[in-house]
DNA sequence: TCACTAATGTACGAACTAGTACGTTAGCTA
DNA sequence: TAGCTAACGTACTAGTTCGTACATTAGTGA
């Protein structure tokens, strides 16, 4: 996230609209990551912001919008880091490999994006439906994914008949259960998805399962 | 859930402490599956009820503990359905595919248990920590799948180096993912993943995954 | 330097919400 | 059948929470 941190001025009253718009923004993003939608409590962003409530409804409007906000500048951070991924120089296997590693690191290192989606699927994705910048933005990993698959299945190399979507949907299942459902795995069954001695063999676990699958023998069909 | 519905004897009170707590479990259920912990409202929970708010916390407490027995009993639901988990008198391959169909289809039937573990992540398992019931419970799926496992695994079926509990992590990853995210993911990708017409394609999907990383010729290691 | 406006702060209110004090009664048991 | 208590209902309160009316000022352009 963009964070916001400047010398402080001397002090009294200083006047910085972009500044104090960000910094809303980012207070925001933790609040709503920390408590959901509901549980997020406006006067505690306002609290821990340099500046007051008042300013919350100056310039998002309400609680609402701010969600709303705060969604946005989430997909698109995620947008752009999707948007340098570089994989495409490898061979069809290696690439999709090394993609879905760096989707699980990344997943790993974005806890509070994951916990927002989260948030946002008990609210039936409401807020992005209602956000002009969201709707059917799809993604940039989905087209990489698309084009080695696509250069996969041509050479030959990847038996399987998948499309980009669907794969997408899977590597992204187990990277997001790891870090979402951590919690509640963790007290189930004892085991922490997230340890950092155990990230490598996820990653691993991960790779195989997804190269067996694209190139596994198929019964003729 | 086990549903209560009764004639509804006459009018006036009609005193019936089993069927009063159950209705107000089952009310409970959808309220917080509904619209998260800091969401539901108990006066809505008690609204929905033939009985009135003081009943809640006179048979719960408050919203924490009414918010804890819907955790429990809702898990106690999965766990008696994994108890009724009938594949081991099939070969290995066969056995794994048939659970994750059955792991599939089960969690299709069930979006609001699904919601309520979402919830739970975003609260940190701080409910189920705090429940005598949960902690630690794990799942009679992972026991089965473990006998699998070890049957495959010492006939050499299976070549990969799995752990039951890793292997039920991978295979509910997809199956949760299909239903808790399926609202951010159709608004972004425009594709429904729990669409009727879809399921037998997902449904064979997971299971070739799955039996194609548990089969899959291993470099030697 | 003056006036104007974007940006900011303070103080408050209306509505909601979890929880409770207190009173009532169905139905069992002695 | 009288009395007792588990089960129930009503009405209220204290505290919270989103949102806003109103006042103020920094900085800019004429």
């Amino acid at each position: 996230m963009t964070s916001v941190e400047e010398p402080a001025r001397p002090n009294g009253r200083i006047r910085d609209a972009v500044r104090t718009r960000a910094e809303i923004l980012d207070v925001a993003t933790q609040e709503f990551a920390r408590a959901g939608y509901d549980g997020a409590r406006v006067d505690e962003i306002a609290a821990r912001t340099r500046t007051t409530k008042r300013m919350i409804y100056y310039y998002f409007g309400g609680k609402e919008q701010l969600f709303m906000a705060v969604l946005e500048r989430s997909y698109g951070v995620i947008r752009e880091a999707e948007q340098g991924l570089d994989v495409e120089h490898l061979d069809p296997v290696a690439a999709i490999r090394r993609l879905a590693e760096l989707t699980l690191d990344h997943h790993e290192q974005h806890p509070d994006f994951i916990r927002l989606v989260s948030i946002e699927n008990i609210h039936e994705a409401e807020h992005i439906a209602a956000s002009e910048k969201l709707g059917k933005i799809g993604s940039p990993a989905v087209d990489v994914i698309r084009r080695i698959l696509a250069s996969g299945q041509e050479s030959g190399l990847f038996t399987a008949d998948v499309d980009a979507v669907d794969l997408h949907a899977m590597i992204s299942s187990f990277c997001f259960f790891r870090v979402a459902n951590r919690h509640t795995f963790g007290a189930l069954f004892g085991r922490d998805l997230t340890a950092p001695d155990r990230r490598e063999h996820y990653r691993t676990m991960l790779g195989d399962m997804v190269i067996a699958y694209l190139t596994a023998e198929r019964a003729t069909d």
